[in-house]
DNA sequence: TTTTAATACGAGCAATCACTCGTCTTTTAA
DNA sequence: TTAAAAGACGAGTGATTGCTCGTATTAAAA
């Protein structure tokens, strides 16, 4: 058990920097429309504007691609619920609570396609499946947490339960959230969106 | 515009007919494993102890299979729905009815992982998207009907709207449901989707 | 029996994909 | 200014895949 990291940790310039976003960019596109499986990396380069040498100079593989996408994906969502979330959020009434984390959430998960899609796609690896686990615990610890200040009655068993029914069922009604058109047909799928969540939760934490 | 089907409607012997099955059966396994993408058709062939000639002397190719195992699962739904169903069914008191729906809807789902793998399955063509939507109307329309005559005063399309998020919102449970292990735990799960649809549609339709 | 068609095989083809490597250019460090 | 390192390229490689086709076997029709 060494201590050290064994990575070579090559320096990286600022076009460097520049370059990875562009293909991380182009792998969001890419995974978005064709699935993991279906990309090619040689079309993630080339939309990427990048030669596939280019690509695996800063990739090792397309697992690694894939999970860099995600680390920047959860890193994003980290940010944009940070600043939707407060302590003082578990004791607003449950409409509000709701508003608060689903509006920021949907508007994330439009914003970026290709994130819930990655999130979706089956055939993962499964060092790819490990790197979702953070994704999906972005959610799932924030409700826990909300749920043991607002409910302290419930088992933890039943709360871990609840939080992730909660966080599978708002993924079950994301594809008609991403499907929708901006306007009526989006609210009125948030609207629904919101009551589902809203009915379950008010039954198990009234 | 010709009427007549342009297939050439090759004869089938009985031997032939248990080929398919042994293909189909093979195929549901091998695309519940690595996903669409990721089987190969030699694989498919190989698990059921054929050779690839054999298999693309049925199918014309990959997809075909695809939507041949689609239409055999769409079959098997249809006739186990069919069974758990019947017109008395909207009058019965909300608990029940989603009782005689989600229970053999689950097993379905367990007996046959394949299906909701390929359902959920991102990276299909088109032309196997468009063979997915028989299987999502099977409940959808069954849905749909049993709202009609259990709250008539919902418009149409807020009816619609309705089922379709039902359906959603219990295929966004299945993970859960497919992941649990009979038992305890499966009872569990099961509970909890039942509460979360039985809570959102009583907000919808009383 | 003879003939025709359905079933079966599996080596192999053309296309695709993830990834490499030798070479050149640009940037940073000395 | 020069040396070293990072970035960029893209033709090419080995492996895999969907699918074909010539041939052989089995079963049904004549």
């Amino acid at each position: 058990m060494t201590e050290d990291t064994p990575k070579p940790a090559r320096k990286r310039q600022a076009r460097g920097q520049r370059r990875m976003e562009q293909l991380l960019d182009a792998a969001a596109e890419v995974f978005a429309e064709k699935g993991f499986k279906g990309a090619s990396t040689n079309a993630v380069a080339a939309r990427a504007g990048a030669s596939p040498g280019t690509l695996y100079q800063f990739f090792g593989n397309k697992e690694e691609l894939a999970e860099a996408l995600m680390a920047r994906y959860v890193d994003r969502l980290r940010a944009a619920h940070g600043e939707a979330f407060d302590p003082a959020l578990a004791s607003l009434p449950l409409d509000e609570l709701i508003d608060r984390v689903i509006d920021p959430l949907i508007a994330f998960d439009r914003a970026n396609p290709g994130f819930p899609a990655l999130l979706a796609d089956p055939d993962l690896s499964p060092e790819l499946a490990g790197a979702k686990k953070p994704a999906q615990n972005v959610m799932f610890d924030r409700l826990d947490l909300i749920f043991k200040t607002r409910a302290p009655h419930l088992e933890p068993d039943q709360r871990h339960r609840t939080a992730e029914v909660a966080v599978h069922l708002f993924r079950g009604l994301l594809p008609l959230i991403m499907g929708a058109a901006e306007g009526e047909e989006l609210a009125a799928v948030t609207a629904e969106t919101k009551r589902a969540l809203g009915a379950y939760l008010s039954s198990v934490i009234g």
